[in-house]
DNA sequence: TCTGAAAGTCAATACCG
DNA sequence: CGGTATTGACTTTCAGA
């Protein structure tokens, strides 16, 4: 998988799909001033490429009934690699936890979870993160207001 | 905007699109076992009840080169709104900062930053946070490893 | 590389059970 | 609610500059 060189143009098509993937390929083609089939041929690049990784659609959260937003540190004990492969199999399967990174600093993993309401939020720390033995301590934090939250990326150059 | 009710087949829906909203109507209609049609109808009422929100392309930001992903909290001086606002249109300002979250705890926001590398991360701290008259104290986190990150909510019930 | 045209596919609506 | 059928729009490929 290349470093692929982008242009204007390319960064001018990352940016529009990034914003409104539901564009089709002509009003793409219109705003950076080429017609559809060039405008198809980079993106297919893109794609390719791996640049452009998929397509999703956002949902809302609030309107799913998920008004809690909360990062969870999580510190786990340091016995070997076990403990960790088990923990980061648990997180796969937890569907509240929509990003699980490793950190520096004094916490192990910060996770970013979406939960209905404190009671949930409570059962899923309780009853899944803590009762796991490699867990060793927690301490979370709540979204008070969401100032911005955007899953578009600066295309850099 | 109403709380709609979502039956089996909604669901089902929601999840696919969350997966890849590339899938053609015909696609989803034959895996929820409906027609297209109705599958339309369905998902035009979810969009319209603004369970969808969007439809976006997801970049790897490792391809474009944006391989430092940080954690940034930051304190703010408690003195009346006007430096909040300033703060958060700062925010809004800048394509690196993917995330801001008013936050409860000892930290009063928590941002999302993808960065090229540390060079241009201790430049946006130092000269773009550090030199705002209402940013108080920051402190940085950096991933070390991504075991999660997707934009996929649980759809409840 | 782009443009433009042609062919096949899909989206979206209307209408019927 | 669900299905079928139709039209227009779009995607995608190919020839030519």
């Amino acid at each position: 998988m290349p470093a692929i060189e982008l242009d204007r143009i390319d960064r001018q098509i990352l940016d529009l799909l990034q914003d409104d993937a539901h564009l089709t390929y002509q009003q793409i083609a219109e705003r950076v001033n080429l017609s559809a089939s060039p405008c198809l041929r980079r993106i297919k690049r893109l794609e390719e490429a791996g640049i452009i990784k998929r397509y999703v659609a956002l949902l809302d959260p609030q309107k799913l009934g998920l008004g809690l937003l909360a990062y969870v540190s999580v510190k786990l004990e340091k016995r070997g690699a076990k403990p960790l492969e088990n923990f980061r199999a648990a997180v796969q399967t937890w569907p509240e936890v929509v990003t699980c990174l490793a950190m520096t600093g004094e916490m192990d993993y910060l996770l970013r979870v979406h939960c209905r309401d404190l009671e949930h939020f409570t059962h899923l720390v309780m009853e899944r993160l803590m009762t796991r033995p490699e867990v060793m301590d927690v301490k979370s934090s709540f979204a008070l207001e969401r100032v911005k939250d955007t899953t578009a990326l600066p295309v850099p150059q």
